[in-house]
DNA sequence: CTGCATCCTCTTCGATACTG
DNA sequence: CAGTATCGAAGAGGATGCAG
C-alpha cells in the first residue's frame, strides 16, 4: 500500500484532500480564470501568463480527474473546459482568497508584480460599456514607461470590449496616459482615478462627460478595497 | 528587477498574491493545526506526522516572514507560536476548505488515507467530557487489523483529555474493538456508531449508558457531514 | 493558431540522522 | 523540546518542436 502517492498528505482530513487538488502551485489561478469564464487553453494561458503550457496542461488535467473540470469538443473544434459543479463550488474559496490577500497582503508588495498584459486583460473583463455612447467608442491606455507593450486599445462596441495591443486604426475617441503603476492601483481600488489625476500621474483627453464618469465604467477588480465612493 | 522571486507567481492579484503565502505544500495542514491551538513545534508536527521537521521549521519561518505567525519564548522554555490577526482570519479558508473537501472528495478516496494517531489525536481534541461521570474515566479503543500502535487510552478527567498509546494501568471502563476504517468513518459523519454496531464492525463493552450516548460525547470531525440526527 | 509533447536544467521536497 | 545537516528523488520552469 503506497501511502506515499505522489502529492498526497495521506491524510483523511477534508482539508487535506481539498488541500491536494485546490493548493498546488498555478492551480487557484487556473480556477480564478475558470471561474471568471475562460474556456480554452489559450485564454487561460493569457490570464495565468507565466505558466508553462506544459505545466498548465498538466494541472487541466488533474482538475478533470479531480472531477472539478469537463473537457468537451468545442464548436469551432478547439477543445472547450468548463467547471463541473464541484469546480463552481471552490467559487467561494477563491473569492475569500482574494479578499483575504486584497486586505493583508502588503500593498507595496503587490504593486511590486506589475503586468500590462494581465491588467488590460483584466479591465477589458470588467468593462461596463453602458455609460459608453451607442456606437463603436476607442480608448487608448499609453503607460510611456514601458521599453514595449506601451500602448494599448480598448474597442468598445455593442456589449463586447476589445483589447488590441496594435493599433485598431479607428478614431481615438479617449486617450488615457499613466503610469502602470497608477493605473493598477486604481483598479485595485487602492487610488482613484481622481487622486491619481490630481497628483499629475493619469491624463485623460476626450469627451469630457466620459472622463468624469471613468472611474464607474472602468469598474474596479472584484477584489478592490471598498472605497466611500 | 527579478520578477521571478522564487515562488512567486508575479502577479498583483490578491488571488495570486494570497496563493503564494496559503497554497504551498502543508501549509493549509500546519494553519489548521495552528488554528485548532497547537502552540508547540511538537504539537504541530504530531498534526502533520508526515512532514519533515525541516520543512516544517522552513513553513514556520515563511508564515512568520508573511505576518501570520508570533513567535515567542514560552514560559517553561520552549518557542510559541500563535496566530496573528492576519493568520486567525485564514479561520474561514482553512474551514472552507475542509467543507469542499467533505463534499466533494470521494468517500472512498478519503478512507484510503487511514491514520490511528491522526485520528485518535483529533478525538482527542474534540471529546465532551460533560457526559462522563464526575471521576477519572478510561476508555480503550482497540484496532486488531494493525501490526502496531494496535491499542490506544483516552483518559478523561475532569475537563481533562489524555491520549496514550502506553496502557496508563487504569482500570478500563469501556473498551472499543473496531476497524480503523470503522472509526474513522464514524468520526467523519459516513457512518454512525449504530449503523457500524449493527453491521458488526464496532463493538463496546462497559457501561450502557455511555455505550449508548458514545456518538454525542465522541464528537465529530468538524467537517463531518451533516446527520439526520 | 490551438493544444499540447519532449528534453533539459534547476529548485524543492522527503528521509534520515544528528545537535544545542 | 526544537530544531539543523545532508543528500538523493521528485517536481517545476524554459525552450523548442509538432500535429490538427
Amino acid at each position: 500500500m503506497d501511502m506515499t502517492a505522489s502529492g498526497s498528505y495521506g491524510q483523511f482530513c477534508p482539508v487535506a484532500m481539498a488541500a491536494e487538488v485546490f493548493c498546488t502551485r498555478w492551480t487557484p489561478l487556473i480556477l480564478r480564470e475558470l471561474l471568471c469564464g475562460s474556456r480554452h487553453f489559450n485564454d487561460l494561458k493569457r490570464g495565468v501568463p507565466r505558466i508553462s503550457p506544459t505545466l498548465l496542461s498538466k494541472r487541466l488535467k488533474e482538475l478533470q480527474l479531480a472531477g472539478l473540470l469537463d473537457c468537451t469538443e468545442g464548436a469551432t473544434g478547439g477543445t472547450e473546459y468548463s467547471l463541473t459543479p464541484a469546480g463552481e463550488d471552490l467559487r467561494g474559496l477563491v473569492m475569500g482568497l482574494g479578499f483575504w490577500g486584497a486586505r493583508w497582503v502588503d500593498t507595496q508588495k503587490s504593486l511590486k508584480n506589475l503586468d500590462p498584459s494581465l491588467l488590460m486583460w483584466d479591465m477589458r473583463r470588467h468593462l461596463n460599456p453602458t455609460p459608453m455612447p451607442p456606437r463603436r467608442y476607442t480608448i487608448q491606455f499609453r503607460y510611456p514607461e514601458l521599453p514595449n507593450r506601451r500602448d494599448w486599445w480598448l474597442v468598445v462596441e455593442r456589449q463586447d470590449v476589445d483589447l488590441c495591443q496594435a493599433d485598431p486604426g479607428f478614431e481615438v475617441d479617449l486617450y488615457v496616459e499613466t503610469s502602470l503603476k497608477s493605473m493598477t492601483s486604481i483598479w485595485m481600488g487602492m487610488a482613484t482615478v481622481q487622486s491619481e489625476m490630481t497628483a499629475g500621474r493619469f491624463q485623460a483627453d476626450g469627451d469630457k462627460e466620459i472622463v468624469r464618469s471613468m472611474q464607474a465604467w472602468l469598474g474596479l477588480s472584484p477584489f478592490a478595497h471598498k472605497q466611500a465612493s
